[in-house]
DNA sequence: ATACTCATGTAAGCTGTTACATGATTCT
DNA sequence: AGAATCATGTAACAGCTTACATGAGTAT
């Protein structure tokens, strides 16, 4: 047991949080909640909740709408278990990320002034619509669903960081002046 | 033209930044640079390097050490050009973020006190390794390669402010605290 | 002698995305 | 009537990791 991937801990996380759901119900919740932190698309959703419940660990009702077909899904006693063993689990958690505006600004040395200004702000109107993204997805507050909140402000807090970050070297570079940080190491190197 | 991989943009960088490189070179710099916001497994950086050189923006050169291959890459002026457009264009730079420790945290409330606070512990734990490894790598001072300097301060930033967000969250968890920010929503909400 | 680093690669497999296909219901 | 949303799914492909395989040179 144990072996799930990570987007089956997600579905799980999502239906144990807010009970019998369909696939389409979580493709939406992830869309305007767990997105910036962990990405989740139909066509990884709806295969992963088969093999799911083909484990156990889910149930599924058939309960069309009028003729449309509708497969609600439900956490078994199996499932529940599983989902709060990941939880409490001790293994190092996965942290990946890849920024490309980053992955540009480190090989930004050949660029002249301007243009090394323009990668910083396109850097910087990505993390906006990513801050806007998620301020529009304000969660409403819950009692019971606090972390949902925490998350969410963890998600407004970072973007807001990197921001301002990316205002403060747009600054230093128009300016000519050298990026705060480096005059330590400036004084450090002797030659 | 132009529709490389982020890895390939990867290879051409860093054979830009650092002239005449082998695959070898590649795979420990990427581990002690771009690593934490772009990796690369050797499993792909010796493909795609070989590809690199069969679409005409890397030259091979031969050079054995003793009896022991060895092929320097060195980019063609059509592989600089190809950098410089990927680095200057308008197009809206690749974020994604895989962030498990966080995953756990959005659905912490069926846990118990100090269950969260390990959950909160686990992923400050993970962030305080990666912030480790980048100051490790610090990068000797090049007035050259500013950016490389830049990219590792955003590095330390970034991750620096994990850390102390989830300090600040664990201590409000063992205080029973209603963590910062959720006081406005409380007050807020009537009933 | 032995272990470590240099050096290159391949194969299998997993994960995930994009694009497409289908069709019903509800809103305007 | 037409558009948007609800709802489910598949197929093709891209990208990446892990593990393996191989072997030479170098440092202890």
């Amino acid at each position: 047991m144990s072996d799930l991937s990570g987007t089956a801990r997600l579905l799980l996380g999502m239906i144990h949080v807010k009970g019998r759901r369909t696939g389409y119900d979580i493709k939406r919740l992830v869309e305007v909640s767990t997105r910036f932190f962990w990405a989740a698309s139909p066509g990884q959703i709806y295969p992963e909740l088969k093999r799911l419940e083909s484990e156990g660990l889910l149930t599924r009702s058939e309960e069309p709408h009028g003729g449309r077909a509708r497969n609600v899904y439900t956490a078994t006693d199996e499932g529940e278990q599983e989902l709060h063993g990941w939880l409490t689990e001790s293994a190092d958690p996965v942290f990946e990320m890849r920024n490309e505006g980053l992955l540009k600004l480190f090989f930004a040395d050949s660029l002249n002034t301007e243009e090394q200004i323009e990668v910083v702000r396109a850097m910087r109107a990505q993390q906006e619509a990513i801050l806007d993204g998620i301020r529009k997805a304000t969660p409403p507050y819950r009692p019971d669903r606090k972390f949902g909140y925490i998350a969410w402000l963890y998600g407004l807090g970072i973007h807001g960081w990197t921001i301002e970050w990316c205002k403060q070297l747009e600054a230093d570079l128009a300016e000519g002046r050298v990026p705060q940080g480096l005059q330590e190491s400036d004084a450090s190197q002797t030659r």
